[in-house]
DNA sequence: TCATTGAATTGATACCTGTCGATGCAAGCT
DNA sequence: AGCTTGCATCGACAGGTATCAATTCAATGA
C-alpha cells in the first residue's frame, strides 16, 4: 500500500530558488499548487499535524478517525489526498494501516516560502509613494 | 484600497509551534487552511511569485494581467483571494493599482512548515517495524 | 461635461470538492 | 468455511470555485 500508483509531484531535487525570488513558470506552479491545495483544508491540516507530531513517527488510522466528527470514508479520502500530494505515506501491518510524514515535502515547501536572505520589505508599499 | 474590509487571518504573532511539533486545534487549522487554499491554484501561485520577486517590491496590475491567458476579471478575482488571505496588499495610485507582498504571512507559513530542529525522520516508517 | 482607460464587481455557468451511506476487500479469529 | 473488524472504494449529492461577458466605478484628460 505504500506503493503510490497515483500521481506524485516528484522532481523534488531540481527545484527552485523559491517563490519569492523569481517568477514561477507554469509547470512549477501547477505542481506546487497540488501540494498547497492538499494543505488547504482544515481536516487535512489537522490530520497532517497529528501524524507529523506523533512521537513514534507514525499513527494508526484507528487513532485518527475518532478524533473527528466525520465518517470513516471521509477521513480515508483526506488521507488519500495527502498521500497523493507526497506529504505522507502509509503501510498496512496486519489489520491496521499506519501513516507517517514525508518531511522531504514539507521541507521543500518551507524552503520555497522562505525569504531569500536580506529582503528588507517593510510590509507596506516599498517606498514608491514619495 | 489598501484597507482590507475583508477577513484577514490575523493573530500573526501568537502563533504556533509549527504544524509538525504539536497537533493543530480546530481554529488554527481553519485559519491556516484559508491561506494554504489561496496558494492552491497555479494562477495565484504565479501571481504571488511575480509580485514577490519584483525588484521594486510592487507590481502594477496592468503588468500582471497580460501575462496570463485569462480575462481581466479573472485575474482581479485571484488577486482578491490572495489579498483576503493576507498574502498581499494593494494601493491605487492614479489610474493604476499596485500590489506588493506581505512577507509576514509567507514567513509565518515557512515557520509552520519547518521542522522543529533535530527530528531524524528517515522518510520511511520510523523504526517501529522491528 | 463627456469620453477614455484601468480595475473591481455582478451574474451566469460548468466544473470541482467534501461529505455521506453502501459496498468491497484484507486480515485475523472461531 | 464463516464471522468480525479495519480501512478503502464507489455513487450520489450539495456546496464551492474558476471562468467569462457585461456592467460599474475611479481617475484622467479633452
Amino acid at each position: 500500500m505504500s506503493k503510490q500508483e497515483l500521481e506524485v509531484p516528484g522532481r523534488t531535487e531540481a527545484c527552485c530558488p523559491g517563490l519569492l525570488a523569481a517568477p514561477l513558470d507554469e509547470d512549477q506552479a501547477v505542481e506546487l499548487a497540488k501540494v498547497f491545495k492538499a494543505l488547504g483544508d482544515p481536516v487535512r491540516l489537522r490530520l497532517l499535524s497529528m501524524i507529523a507530531s506523533r512521537a513514534g513517527g507514525e499513527v494508526c488510522v484507528c487513532d485518527l478517525t475518532p478524533a473527528f466528527d466525520l465518517s470513516q470514508p471521509t477521513i480515508s479520502h483526506h488521507l488519500k489526498l495527502l498521500r497523493q500530494a507526497g506529504l505522507i505515506d502509509c503501510e498496512r501491518r496486519g489489520t491496521w494501516v499506519y501513516y507517517w510524514l514525508l518531511p522531504r515535502m514539507t521541507d521543500r515547501l518551507a524552503g520555497i516560502l522562505a525569504r531569500p536572505a536580506g529582503q528588507p520589505l517593510t510590509e507596506t508599499a516599498a517606498g514608491a509613494t514619495s
